[in-house]
DNA sequence: AAATTGTAGATCGTTGACAATATTTATCGT
DNA sequence: ACGATAAATATTGTCAACGATCTACAATTT
């Protein structure tokens, strides 16, 4: 998850400019992922070498090499002599995707019960009571970050950088989704119930509880988004 | 699987020589991912760039391309103007992507309870079946190929294309893990017995009980390759 | 003698050009 | 006017070359 810009620019590629001895291609890869997530291409649209290397100032080569690695991790296809196109996700990919990422959650959740810390511990209990009045307001806005970095400390606190990769993966390929940013809330409560059960196993130091929890989570998150309308609407 | 020499002649691999016009670049990868998990290459050795272009026939071009690929995939690391090398993996880093893919394949038996068929199931009796004549013979060379088949039609009989990709990752991230080939059986009775339980579970088309069964497996085959020396020696 | 500096060779990153393929446009026949 | 065919254009795939950077080794200094 290194899609932090090097320098703080505000927009364009003025980034390019500073590391333009190094590694250009791998900034070209930040920017073109930048630009896929952003959602300005439709899914299943057409990425033109020519036009993305003018437009980042690069020739075609480093875009090129951007594309291959934007491929291994499944946010274009490529088709030989064809082209390149935003990847997409149709309804049923996403239930697939929610079913990998319940379960690599439900295994995040289960071997952090195995391992947490009174720190990490703490540190979740004050997510989950922010959450927790953030919520009673139906603030959509401010749940939101929490909520991801409720997500983010669990996964992330196990301390294995192949589950973390993973996970992030899948909740990358979750966004080209995402078609139109329509967010709007309908799971606060069900969702902050299943964070506290999530923590209580974690808690109780329980992995096969906190698997559980962890699993139902997710799969409630998929019903909560695939239910509503013809579109993803809420991610929680 | 083809025996294509990764050290052909310098004519070059004859799979190139029929898709020279269409997707060079992607065979590139694929022969290149050969050379390395057939550990001609070192962990940690470098891969020089013209040299891997003269062997292969081609430019430096394609085979940058393949770099950037094999990166996003985990199986190299690139360091900017320094060069490629073959991803090395730590024990640690072992024992986490094994953590992972425990919760992976505990999922994939979770999902395949709720949907397996009966062709599927009676699919998976013959293997067990055999992989039991097999074993009891102690033959390794037998029980191998019995042994991958196995998983291989569990994670991919879920029909969830996101899971078998995030499992093959895994296992080939693993691969870089197996510095020689030497392999020598000690898990038969206790990996079989436990291929059983999975099955068992699976007939049972409990979801709990095929989670704990394939994940409680995996561990086990951690356990038997971490225990045994210095280096993994055995792939059950 | 050990450490530092300077130079030569090798390798990487990028670019622009050329060939092969696909797509679009124009033309022709019915 | 409509559909099929052929020229024209655009785009992709690949290559060879140029400048930038790193590594290794020799010369110099402390």
């Amino acid at each position: 998850m290194d899609h932090t810009s090097p320098l703080g620019g505000p927009t364009g590629p003025n980034a390019l400019e500073v590391l333009r001895t190094s590694s250009m291609s791998r900034v070209v890869q930040g920017e073109i992922e930048k630009i896929i997530l952003s959602g300005v291409y439709g899914p299943g649209e057409k990425l033109n070498e020519k036009a993305l290397a003018d437009r980042l100032g690069v020739s075609r080569g480093p875009v090129r090499e951007a594309f291959q690695a934007l491929n291994a991790r499944g946010l274009v296809e490529m088709i030989p002599n064809r082209g390149v196109f935003v990847q997409q996700i149709t309804r049923h990919d996403a239930v697939a995707i929610y079913d990998v990422r319940a379960g690599l959650f439900g295994t995040a959740c289960r071997l952090l019960a195995e391992r947490i810390t009174a720190d990490q511990m703490a540190n979740l209990k004050v997510l989950l009571a922010q959450m927790d009045a953030v919520g009673a307001r139906r603030d959509l806005e401010a749940y939101f970050p929490l909520n991801l970095a409720f997500h983010t400390a669990i996964v992330g606190g196990v301390g294995n950088r192949y589950l973390a990769d993973a996970y992030s993966a899948l909740v990358s390929r979750l966004q080209l989704f995402r078609a139109r940013g329509l967010v709007h809330g309908g799971g606060f409560e069900s969702s902050n119930i299943e964070h506290r059960a999530i923590v209580a196993a974690l808690d109780a130091r329980a992995p096969l509880g906190a698997f559980e929890a962890g699993y139902a989570h997710v799969q409630s998150g998929k019903h909560r988004v695939m239910s509503s309308g013809d579109g993803p609407e809420a991610q929680i």
